[in-house]
DNA sequence: TTGAAAGCGCTAACAC
DNA sequence: GTGTTAGCGCTTTCAA
């Protein structure tokens, strides 16, 4: 079963593989009758363009590469899912890359990818602190960065401000009650967003004049936070906890009424992430909704905008969350 | 910034771009000296093959096309890395593609993945029915699918016997006690596996002489299945729930409990999908550990041998589940 | 409006 | 061992 070529057709229709060429790409300048001709032809023989052809000849692929974390596709999920709607708009196709955990550095993952001749590459980052993802500045590649906030002549990036997210929300509490105290549970898979939400905390708590205050590290001793809570939460000198994932926030929960603590009125606990999840635990987990699907949407959209050559009025764009109020907070 | 090409290095080296292929391609019979110029021009000029003209010249991409239901990722974020990691040892780029809810038919999809010269596909299925499927055949192209038991000339599958499963859950239940009364629940989003488990209760209940018995069906006025539970579950008839996801058992899980029995004292839940969720609920959630890494790991290989012509043993590869008891079960 | 021909960057015979 | 050259399937000037 040989595949058929632009030659084929056009030796079908009885006319030049240029005259085949441009009614495949839709230009307006060919004749009706020779049109149908060629149509026929392309029906008859099963014609489908290959695109790796068109793609040396136009020098670009219509696929984009999109890296994200490995093993973390919960969350990723839809991220992707917003990705891959709009790419299909746009007709681009989607190489999915994972970073494994520190095997390559950021750059060697990046040339690889270029090397696949993408025309562009979304990078979905949670670990990563801005002087390492410095280096892709280098890449005259148009760059699409969902997490963090930095751009560059053919960088942008499409990001939740957590920082603010979790000052907003420690300054409330503290402002009803000084001495409320308000902590973030360390997220050792997500460096990234562990610094910005500690970073949040922090900085509500120095404007009250408190160094320091605010981070719960779960030793590394303890493989699993669960653990770390159950041997601490009862003593635990905080009110009110914040987990950048779900399952982090469920097993403080559990930790904590099993050990005898009441959710939310001995402890309050919340996440940032909301999954279908945080409503199948009790009492259901509150949580700042962050627009997983959108930020994916969002960075595919500006990507296109990129490659074609649009102006873009804003390379930083802030997507906004919602905070989500249920059972687990007062 | 001009790319740099195979054309670029010659020159540099003052050798021809036969060589240089040569080099690049490892190949023995180029004299060490020349290498070592070559190599040299390579590393100055920052060249990098065009994976797209090697593509073209080679009549092969190096990548492959994954398809996955919309939206699922929870589940399927484990096969997806199990892929990726194969991938990445044989160097082949994944091109993802999602098939969202009944607007395309499968043969529309895969028409469109073909077309853009991925050298195979792999196909996870959850919900498509064998015959919806058999149209896969019909094309000349090398297919894996994820799911379902099937074969052809260039369609392999990899699978876990589902039916079976729950066949041998069943029987071992009712030989225990004859009364007792085994149920699997509708999941709506996945016929498939669905049918599967129906079949496996039903079949054990026919041995007995029973006929149609053993299947919960959500009624589509309800949204949720959690709604149903709480409606219905302290008059259902069962005392064994089999789910397929653990978000399906952890809905039939709160509402039993809600309505004042116990777990697994009134009532024994169990799903097919082992997730880090089932640890995370009260009482812990038992559940068949279906391999999802090695399903997406060992479908990449089979591609992979497909691609090479290598002989394949066996083109219906089963692979085996583990039950792992926990709380919600006796 | 259509065709001829060059070229996209690379591989692989075939010569030398 | 190395160079020459003919494709791979398509787009796009440039002529006609």
């Amino acid at each position: 079963m040989k595949r058929v070529t632009i030659y084929d057709v056009a030796k079908e229709a009885g006319v030049s593989l240029a005259t085949v060429s441009r009614v495949i790409n839709g230009l307006e300048i060919v004749r009706e009758e020779t049109r149908q001709k060629v149509e026929v032809a392309i029906d008859k023989l099963g014609y489908k363009p290959n695109a790796i052809a068109q793609g040396l000849a136009l020098q670009k692929s219509t696929s984009i590469a999109l890296l994200v974390p490995e093993a973390s596709f919960g969350y990723t999920g839809q991220i992707i899912n917003g990705l891959i709607d709009v790419a299909k708009i746009y007709k681009y196709n989607i190489v999915l890359h994972t970073m494994s955990e520190g095997i390559l550095e950021i750059k060697d993952i990046v040339d690889e990818i270029i090397k696949s001749r993408v025309d562009g590459v979304i990078i979905y980052n949670d670990k990563l602190m801005e002087k390492e993802l410095a280096v892709l500045s280098k890449y005259h590649f148009p760059i699409v960065i969902i997490g963090n906030r930095m751009s560059d002549d053919n960088i942008a990036s499409v990001f939740v401000d957590i920082e603010k997210a979790v000052y907003d929300l420690t300054m409330e509490k503290i402002k009803e009650n000084p001495n409320y105290k308000v902590a973030v549970i360390q997220d050792r898979i997500n460096d990234f967003t562990t610094q910005e939400m500690k970073a949040g905390v922090q900085k509500a708590y120095k404007e009250l004049g408190i160094e320091d205050e605010g981070y719960i590290e779960i030793p590394s001793e303890y493989r699993r936070s669960y653990d770390y809570f159950t041997d601490t939460i009862k003593e635990t000198p905080y009110n009110f906890l914040i987990a950048n994932r779900d399952s982090q926030a469920i097993a403080a929960l559990n930790a904590a009424k099993e050990q005898g603590l009441s959710v939310p009125d001995d402890l309050e606990i919340l996440c940032l992430i909301d999954s279908k999840y945080n409503n199948m635990v009790r009492p259901r987990l509150s949580s700042f909704a962050i627009p997983s699907y959108d930020l994916g949407a969002v960075s595919m959209r500006v990507l296109t905008k990129m490659l074609a050559n649009e102006t873009i009025d804003d390379r930083e764009i802030e997507l906004s969350y919602l905070f989500t109020p249920r059972a687990s907070t007062k």
